[in-house]
DNA sequence: ATTCTACCCTGCAAGC
DNA sequence: TGCTTGCAGGGTAGAA
């Protein structure tokens, strides 16, 4: 579920309720997340307005002044925004945390997988470790292709690991990446270092095309965010290759290829990726 | 330095 | 029906 879009989806849809709200009340069913949740998380969270809910990457970032709760969905994670009480909503068995504002807002993390986390950073947020060293935000103008270009020389590695490789750049998931390689033509196997920077330049316009128009997609089942299941759906009819090994391609009719590549499914044409 | 593999955890679908 | 196996949209740590 939470690929960038999807989570640029959550974060448009959970700010209006939480932003210049204050935590009245935490419950934490379940630390053990990715990484334990810190025991210092109610003492420093409860009492504070929520001042800005932004993202990095896949990271949701719930600022403070004194301090930041950086949110990452995992896999599997989601956050809901609940507009009854904890006692009239029973959690269910996945139902991890709870924040309660003083606008009687329950913001509600959910995980089965529970490959998410929740991080209470005081430190400028910059400085911390899994935000310090991420690469460009896609849909910015410094992520371009004498950048892309000027990263990948040298680079052995496939075109697909290289660009869902967060140091590269960030928000490029497993579904985006194998869409966005077919729309621009290019294998997945092919080495990064061995691509022209005209090619670049399509890959980095199909990346940024197939991210927003996920995101403008998402954008559609905010009006029911408070009461979404969360349920994909939308854009699943625009996927040309993911979920399609086997089926023909959308361009050529041959039958697409799905090989594992870095333990990761991968869907592609070899008669239109090159 | 880069690249590859194993692993974190649970749920679900397919196959036997 | 019930059990086993493999796979799932994430990312890290540590080995090669």
């Amino acid at each position: 579920m939470p690929e960038l879009p999807e989570v640029e989806t959550t974060r448009l849809g959970i700010s209006p309720y939480i932003e210049h709200q204050r935590v009245v009340q935490m419950v934490l069913r379940q630390r053990n997340l990715r990484w334990p949740i810190s025991a210092n998380l109610e003492s420093g969270l409860i009492g504070q307005i929520i001042r800005k809910v932004s993202r990095r990457g896949k990271y949701l970032l719930l600022t403070t002044d004194v301090g930041t709760l950086i949110i990452h969905l995992g896999m599997s994670g989601s956050l809901r925004v609940l507009s009854d009480s904890i006692a009239t909503t029973p959690p269910g068995k996945h139902d991890h945390v709870d924040i309660l504002f003083d606008n009687a807002q329950l913001l509600r993390f959910t995980d089965p997988r529970r490959f998410g986390c929740m991080l209470w950073q005081t430190d400028p947020i910059t400085e911390h470790p899994l935000l310090c060293d991420l690469g460009p935000e896609p849909l910015e103008l410094s992520f371009d292709a004498e950048y892309l270009h000027g990263r990948s020389r040298g680079r052995s590695a496939p075109v697909k690991a290289f660009i869902m490789d967060s140091q590269v750049v960030v928000g490029v998931g497993n579904i985006y990446a194998n869409e966005a390689l077919f729309k621009a033509g290019i294998a997945p196997r092919r080495a990064a270092g061995r691509i022209a920077i005209s090619r670049y330049a399509t890959l980095v316009s199909c990346i940024q095309e197939v991210l927003s128009n996920a995101i403008a997609v998402g954008g559609t089942t905010l009006r029911d965010f408070t009461n979404s299941n969360g349920e994909p759906g939308y854009f699943k009819q625009s996927l040309q290759v993911y979920g399609r090994g086997g089926m023909p391609c959308v361009q050529c009719q041959h039958m697409l290829t799905e090989v594992r590549l870095g333990q990761r499914t991968t869907v592609y044409c070899s008669y239109c990726q090159k």
